[in-house]
DNA sequence: GAAGCCCCGTTTTTT
DNA sequence: ACGGGGCTTC
């Protein structure tokens, strides 16, 4: 059987984890030690071997893209498996939709069975409506959002809590669950249920927040065996919730076995040796490849002068016979991209950016799929209201007046369809704009098609009288009309290929839009294509390329300034997956002159985290470059200096002095040592930058508390208090510890 | 309601 | 560094 060749495959450090018989096991997977292999092999070994079936098992991951390669995986060595059997199978809101709909009691909490799964953006509508009509008093609409997930009390004397109840009630009312609903619905009804999976399977298991650890937690009764994979070291999300420490959590809760993969099988030793510089759990981390090339640092001008060289480079990478989709550019900022996509388009590179582009960011489509989730359930308010009210495509009316005009309509809900319409024209000016109108086009759709073969795409686009809408005469029209039109095609196909009768469809692409992102114009990166990728350092976890480089290692960048230490930590660990992407090649650069003031010339303090040994030296281009711009810069430097000691008192002036550098006296001095001159000068910027006025450091606290730290090496104490020490370290910079952790020697 | 002050956020993104 | 928003003061 075709199953025993793929456990065969197996490493012994795989094997083990694979074969492993306890209650609850973990495996800490290192970067590229087949974290996704051994994930499915367990399934496998599960299935085949153990005979266990795959509906006893819940096998849940972050992102859908995870789900569809775990099932493709299975139903490459079984052709005929039924998808219904996976159904556990899936992102842990999509199961927990699944569970939803299918096995729990969602009439408790006051649902309906068909309720619809809403945008995070929608909520927020929802909410800024029923500030309006209840006339509550919110402060900061601007951060609704973020103040409705983080503020258990109001901040700012004001009626958050008040809201928050409204808004449940609402939610409940037009019958919607926000993705976080999903997960709570479920955990809340799965208490009183009995649903006993014989196991439970996590990837990625790194990225759990709270939320779906308690998820987890609500699947296990005293049978369920956990096998879970993660990597501590590529926690990248924690800022969006990720739990603290989720080994540490899980391990403690059900007493786990910890086994690790050490072995990563992707990049060659001189990536590696780079990327353990950066590690920070003390794991091993050892490869199986050849030493390979060394990294290259490089210094560039500006983002401009990068991009053109980078369309050189390629070039010249892409004549040797490497194809383009061996090639990716990361970095830390979206709006990065543009300049490279501009010089390279110009330059003939085939590229594909990374974009997160979905039908909301494209108003007509947003539009359009509000019309029909309104025309699907009445009783969405909100979707009417921005459908009728919206200035461009809607029926020229306020929001206030959509808002009355619906309400007549769910006053009169008692009544059937086909009486709605004589209602209330009070506030329809004349009977001939509510018959013809588009809120009577909505309400009488289902009604309209609920016998009904699946239509055309024209029918539905004439019945909605679409042209009317999105006005001949506006310059976005054909294109709108393309969108929509494009739109309504993936619809029907979707329905097509599930089999399922129109209206129900329907019901079921809405809620496929919000969970698993509808692709209208196929914008989403595509991996097969040979084209050069762009993305962020985020976008990049989970992928490989031969080269990689990644641009803008400068302070300010990467690392982005950092508030804390947990931060700092997280860009870090955000640059070691960046790192760990390549396989064969990799260059790291960053800008003399950044475009953006957030931005600091010269190289990261990342990058001087790695040793000049395991660096291809840059010194060539350094020297012809220039020594203009060096001597320039220096004496820029200078001057910051010369400002900061005027602003100062005597006694730090004497001592700044002494660390100072004559310029003109070192104009013969070759580059490298210019560079440490140089870097020096920024040091001594850097305290002073950290103090300001009277906090400058007193003659007495600098000269010289000398320590040493196991990993950064010796460094000068710039400030301590009773709780924090600062200590500056030459090849790292500043960093702060807590004195009761850090675990430094004086020297 | 204009003027000035204070606080906060700025970035990464999946479902 | 800078802008938005809220609050206080005149």
């Amino acid at each position: 059987m075709d199953y025993k060749k793929e456990l065969d495959k197996l490493t012994d450090n795989q094997r083990e984890a694979v074969f492993d018989e306890s209650n609850v096991c973990l495996v800490n997977a290192n970067v590229g030690s087949g974290k996704t292999t051994v994930l499915i092999s367990k399934i496998i070994y599960l299935h085949y071997v153990k005979q266990i079936d795959y509906c006893d098992m819940v096998v849940l991951t972050f992102t859908n893209k995870a789900a569809n390669e775990i099932k493709e995986r299975l139903t490459m060595l079984e052709e005929n498996l039924n998808m219904e059997d996976l159904r556990f199978f899936g992102t842990f809101h999509s199961v927990a939709l699944y569970l939803l709909r299918e096995l729990l009691m969602v009439d408790q909490l006051g649902y309906q069975k068909d309720f619809f799964v809403i945008e995070p953006d929608e909520e927020v509508d929802i909410a800024l409506r029923i500030i309006q009509e209840e006339k509550l008093k919110i402060k900061y609409k601007n951060r609704l959002k973020k103040r409705l997930e983080q503020e258990r009390v109001s901040r700012y004397q004001d009626d958050l809590i008040e809201l928050r109840e409204r808004l449940q009630k609402e939610k409940v009312s037009q019958n919607k669950m926000t993705f976080s609903d999903l997960l709570l619905n479920t955990v809340h009804l799965l208490k009183e249920a009995s649903i006993t999976p014989k196991w439970v399977i996590i990837d990625e298991v790194q990225d759990s927040d709270k939320m779906q650890l308690e998820f987890i937690d609500a699947l296990m009764n005293k049978n369920t065996r956990i096998f879970a994979v993660g990597d501590p070291n590529q926690v990248i999300y924690s800022w969006r919730g990720s739990a603290f420490n989720v080994f540490y959590t899980l391990k403690d809760r059900y007493q786990a076995r910890e086994l690790s993969l050490s072995v990563n099988f992707r990049s060659n030793i001189s990536i590696l040796e780079v990327a353990k510089c950066f590690l920070q759990n003390g794991g091993r981390l050892t490869g199986n490849r050849e030493r390979g090339n060394k990294i290259i640092v490089k210094r560039q001008y500006d983002s401009f002068q990068e991009a053109c060289y980078l369309a050189d480079r390629i070039k010249e990478i892409h004549d040797t016979g490497i194809p383009y989709k061996e090639i990716a550019i990361f970095y830390r900022l979206q709006n990065q991209s543009t300049i490279l996509e501009n010089v390279f388009s110009k330059n003939g590179i085939p590229f594909d950016v990374s974009l997160k582009k979905t039908i909301q960011d494209i108003p007509v489509l947003n539009w359009t799929m509000k019309l029909l989730r309104f025309a699907m359930n009445e009783k969405d308010i909100s979707s009417g209201i921005y459908v009728l009210s919206h200035k461009d495509y809607g029926e020229r009316i306020t929001e206030k007046a959509a808002a009355k005009l619906l309400k007549g309509c769910s006053d009169m809900s008692h009544l059937n369809h086909g009486d709605m319409f004589s209602i209330d024209l009070n506030f329809a000016e004349k009977e001939d704009f509510f018959e013809e109108s588009l809120l009577q086009r909505m309400l009488s759709f289902r009604k309209r098609f609920s016998k009904v073969e699946i239509p055309e795409v024209d029918e539905i686009y004439q019945y909605f009288s679409f042209d009317t809408h999105l006005h001949p005469t506006a310059a976005s029209y054909q294109e709108d009309k393309e969108l929509v039109k494009e739109l309504l095609r993936t619809l029907i196909t979707y329905i097509n290929e599930h089999k399922m009768s129109f209206l129900e469809g329907l019901q079921d692409f809405i809620n496929s839009s919000s969970l698993y992102g509808v692709n209208i114009l196929n914008k989403d990166i595509n991996n097969e294509a040979d084209t050069v990728k762009l993305m962020t350092l985020h976008a990049s976890k989970g992928l490989e390329f031969s080269y990689v480089f990644i641009i803008g290692v400068n302070n300010g960048l990467i690392p982005l300034q950092a508030k804390s230490f947990e931060e700092e930590d997280e860009e870090r660990r955000l640059l070691f997956v960046g790192i760990t992407r390549a396989k064969d090649n990799l260059e790291l650069s960053y800008y003399t002159n950044p475009d953006t003031y957030r931005t600091m010339a010269g190289e990261s303090r990342f990058i001087r985290m790695i040793p000049k040994h395991l660096i291809e030296s840059d010194d060539i281009e350094r020297e012809s470059v220039n020594l203009q711009e060096l001597k320039r810069q220096i004496l820029a430097e200078k001057n910051v200096k010369m400002d900061m000691i005027k602003n100062s008192d005597n006694s730090t002036k004497t001592l700044l002095e002494d660390n100072e550098v004559d310029v003109e006296d070192n104009q013969v001095e070759d580059s490298e040592v210019q560079v440490e001159k140089m870097n020096e000068e920024v040091e001594v910027r850097e305290i002073h930058s950290t103090h300001n006025g009277n906090e400058l450091l007193t003659p007495n606290e600098l000269p010289v508390r000398k320590v040493s730290h196991a990993k950064y090496g010796i460094g000068t104490v710039t400030r301590e208090d009773d709780l924090m020490i600062t200590v500056l370290f030459k090849a790292y910079g500043k960093k702060e510890f807590m004195k009761a952790f850090s675990e430094l020697k004086e020297e």
